[in-house]
Order: structure tokens, then C-alpha cells, then sequence
RNA sequence: GGAGGUGUGGCCGAGUGGACAAUGGCAGCAGACUGUAAAUCUGCCGGGCUUCGCCCUACCGAGGUUCGAAUCCUCGCGCCUCCA
């Protein structure tokens, strides 16, 4: 291992509580810095991930972008992927057994994963391993020995854990045992930090628990918030569909970032950008103060998102589109087309072309005023359309488009 | 092992033999107002039908009672509580 110049401690201490939650505790953090510092060696850091649903958006990023700050200051991040978890298939609240995952699936599910993650990471220097490489050899001796390290009424600190108890909810006896596998890969990797999720908190201090049962320092704790979504209150999550994923196209992210609740664009800046903490409370002293329109710092952040993902240059086409279409009432510039043969009434047709997932709702669709053809509004289920050269330029809704051609 | 409870639309939650495609709330969608923000107001919100109406499918599952069942009975399944 080559020697390492490090930033001073107190400089990498300000990058890295940069929108954390819990340190954990932060004169072990500093320590563990002073005594990397020295020895020029790099702190390990440790973050896993369970590879069952490879879709990753912007909350996971701003783990992603924590694990980065590590990487930027010269220290090894550890991306672990949990395929041993993943196998046994986490049941927690669902009505049917979730299917296990065999090896094929989660192999292919982590190379998703690896390629959407890289996009934040700097793939030359993560560490990917996989948690099945130790956990996989315990075998139910060593798990029983592990499950002994802990007693129920500690486990049952865990907040969830308690809810569901007290509410009568089950709580399987495995699910015990996800927060001892994973202390277990802290004592495996020998991770001088874990980092996570605020909801994880609980499964990274059993982690420093286990690895002072081990005689090892314990690795120091640093949780980051979960993001709130598209919709400005529930975390961001793809099934409650107010994610913005990381593979989605410029104009998706930046349309999507428009949307948010003015109140929730400084979480935004200060997780998701690098805009120094200073500049983000300037822009906010001054939008509260009237100084500037909040649209316009949206504007800027909407920016700065698409280009992290997409390019400087693909950021500012995607703001200009939207420009365009939303506040000059223009159309796309990639509108999805379609091909349809004969003629059709305007209700069947929008079913057909799925621009409505079912007459009723074109009904609604259209009986709302929501339906434009041509840019001229039409509230008329029974419209007949007919087959000619050009295609009909359909709208619905604020942001749905579709040239279909009839022949 | 014993006793009891519970299961309703994406979620929560009313309904306890007919007036139930099922009150409410949330979420969602659309329109108005805007900055495609929030808030607010209005409408829609199982599927099909040119629809002040008709048809189909639905209240965990399968049978049954009844002119008629989300509602009653039987069996099954899931979940919960208490006792051991």
C-alpha cells in the first residue's frame, strides 16, 4: 500500500458531516482520521446494498454521494453488495413469500446495480465484494454462535421492531437475524466506518456492538437522511412513484426536479449537489427575502441534477425544452409516435394508443378538457378521426404527447 | 393444545340480509389559478356500452341457505390476542 497525503482532519471532518444525520460518535471519526493521516492509509468504508430491486434514484444517491466524499478525500470505499441477504428473501410486511432470488438473478441484478452506481462513484477506486463470500461459510453453527452475541430485549430497541410488536404485527424470527449479518460484515471487512440511511441506524450500531465483542475498534457510524420525494412528503421511493431515477433522461430529471415543493429545493442542494453550504443559505436568505423567484433556483438545481447525470450540455437543452413546452406551450422535441390503421373515435383511439389506460378514464379524459388534438381542445368522446398524411398531434394532460398517424 | 377475534376497492376505514359498484378519508388523474411549485376551488376516480340508463366483474377462497348475501351457515386459508 503506497503512502497517502491526506487533507488535514478538520477539513475532511466539514466535507464529511455534510448533511449527515448521526456521527457516531465524531471524536472517534476524528481520531480515525488523525491516525490515517499519519500512516498515510486509508480509513475502509463500508456501505451495503441489498441487490434485490437494481432501480436505483436520487435517495440512494445521496448515500452514494457520501461513500464519493470518502472516495474524494483518498480513502477505500467498500460498495457491498448483499447477496447473501438477498437470497434468503427479506418477507417483511408482504402478503406473499417474496421470491428467493438464485444466484443467476442476483448476479445479473448487482451488474445493474454496479453500472447505475458508477455513475456517482468513481469505479477505480470502489471495492465491490459481496457479502455471501463470509456469511455464505457460517453455516447454522456460526449463525447460531452469532444470533448468541445478542438478547431479545436489545433487539427489540429497534423502533420498528417495537411498533410492530406493540401493534400486533408479526415480526419473523429471521428478521432478527438481518441485523446480526450485517454487524457480521463490519467484523469481516474490518470497516473503520459504515455508512447508511438514517432508517438503518439501528442495524449500524449493533454493528459497532459486535465488533467490541470481537476485541476490534469499533467502526465509527455515519447515517445520512432518506430523501423526500417528488411529491414533498413521503421519502422518495419508486413504488410510491415520487422517484427520479438515476438512468432517467435529462429532460425527465429536470422536469421532475420542477416539481417539487419550493421548501424541499435546500435539502435538495445541500444532499444532492456540491454547492458549498454557504451559497445554498445565500440563495435561500435571498429567495425568503424576495430578492430572487424561487422558480429560478429551481431552475438552477433542476440544472445541476440533469448535468451530474447527463452533461453540462445536455442539462441546458433539457431546460430550454422545457422552457418550451411548459411555459411557451410548444411541444417536445421527441414525441413518442405511433402508427394506427383505419379511422377511429377519439375515445377508442386514446385507449388504443395508450394515451389512457381505459375508456373511462379517456372519457374522463377527454370530458375534462384535458384532450387537445392538434392544439385545438376538444371535449368530444365521439370525435371520428380519420386516416391522412400527417400525423395528429395529440395532448393530454400537462405533459403527455403522442403524434399518431393514421393510415 | 385451548379460548376468542379479524380479513372490504392502491392504502386506511364504514357498512352486519334488499335502496351497494359499496359512506368517509388518503393517494391518484383532469380542469381553474400559477412558476408544470405549494395552497385553494371544481370534477373524476372497477371494466364495458354514444351513459339521466344498461351489462359484466368485485367485499380472503370454496360451497350452502334465501326471491335476494359484503352482510347468515359450513369448511378452508391468512393474520392477531389471551391462556398453556
Amino acid at each position: 500500500m503506497p503512502e497517502r497525503d491526506f487533507p488535514p482532519v478538520e477539513e475532511q471532518m466539514e466535507l464529511l458531516r455534510r448533511g449527515s444525520v448521526d456521527l457516531v460518535d465524531e471524536a472517534q471519526l476524528r481520531a480515525k482520521l488523525e491516525k490515517s493521516r499519519k500512516a498515510g492509509k486509508p480509513l475502509t468504508v463500508k456501505a451495503g446494498f441489498d441487490p434485490s430491486s437494481p432501480d436505483l434514484h436520487l435517495g440512494h444517491t445521496v448515500l452514494l454521494r457520501k461513500m464519493r466524499h470518502f472516495q474524494q478525500l483518498g480513502h477505500r470505499v467498500v460498495f457491498l453488495i448483499g447477496d447473501f441477504t438477498a437470497r434468503i428473501g427479506d418477507p417483511t410486511g408482504k402478503k406473499a413469500t417474496r421470491p428467493q432470488l438464485n444466484e443467476e438473478e442476483v448476479q445479473a441484478n448487482s451488474l445493474t446495480y454496479q453500472r447505475q452506481v458508477f455513475r456517482v462513484l468513481d469505479e477505480k477506486e470502489t471495492v465491490v465484494d459481496y457479502n455471501n463470500r463470509w456469511l455464505g461459510q457460517l453455516g447454522s453453527q456460526g449463525m447460531i454462535r452469532l444470533a448468541g452475541r445478542y438478547t431479545l430485549a436489545r433487539m427489540m430497541e429497534r423502533e420498528d421492531f417495537r411498533t410492530r410488536f406493540q401493534e400486533g404485527r408479526p415480526i419473523h424470527l429471521h428478521e432478527l437475524l438481518y441485523p446480526l449479518a450485517q454487524a457480521y460484515d463490519s467484523v469481516a471487512l474490518q470497516a473503520d466506518v459504515e455508512l447508511g440511511g438514517h432508517d438503518q441506524i439501528f442495524n449500524l450500531l449493533v454493528g459497532r456492538d459486535l465488533m467490541k465483542e470481537e476485541g476490534m475498534e469499533p467502526q465509527v457510524v455515519l447515517t445520512v437522511p432518506l430523501l423526500v420525494g417528488l411529491d414533498g412528503h413521503e421519502k422518495m421511493s419508486k413504488s410510491l412513484g415520487n422517484a427520479i431515477a438515476v438512468e432517467d433522461p435529462a429532460r425527465e430529471i429536470y422536469g421532475k426536479t420542477m416539481s417539487i415543493p419550493d421548501s424541499l429545493m435546500w435539502d435538495w442542494y445541500l444532499l444532492l449537489t456540491d454547492l458549498p453550504q454557504a451559497e445554498i443559505a445565500e440563495r435561500r436568505r435571498r429567495v425568503e427575502a424576495g430578492e430572487l423567484h424561487p422558480k429560478g433556483v429551481k431552475q438552477e438545481l433542476a440544472r445541476r441534477l440533469a448535468a451530474q447525470f447527463h452533461g453540462e450540455e445536455a442539462a441546458v437543452q433539457a431546460e430550454a425544452e422545457f422552457e418550451n413546452v411548459f411555459a411557451g406551450g410548444g411541444v417536445p422535441d421527441d414525441v413518442p409516435e405511433r402508427d394506427l390503421e383505419g379511422s377511429w373515435t377519439l375515445l377508442k383511439l386514446l385507449t388504443a394508443a395508450e394515451l389512457a389506460p381505459s375508456n373511462g378514464e379517456a372519457r374522463r379524459l377527454i370530458q375534462q378538457g384535458a384532450v387537445s388534438i392538434d392544439g385545438q381542445r376538444t371535449d368530444n368522446p365521439f370525435l371520428e378521426l380519420t386516416p391522412r398524411p400527417e400525423p395528429y398531434l395529440f395532448k393530454v394532460g400537462k405533459r403527455r404527447f403522442a403524434r399518431i398517424h393514421l393510415s
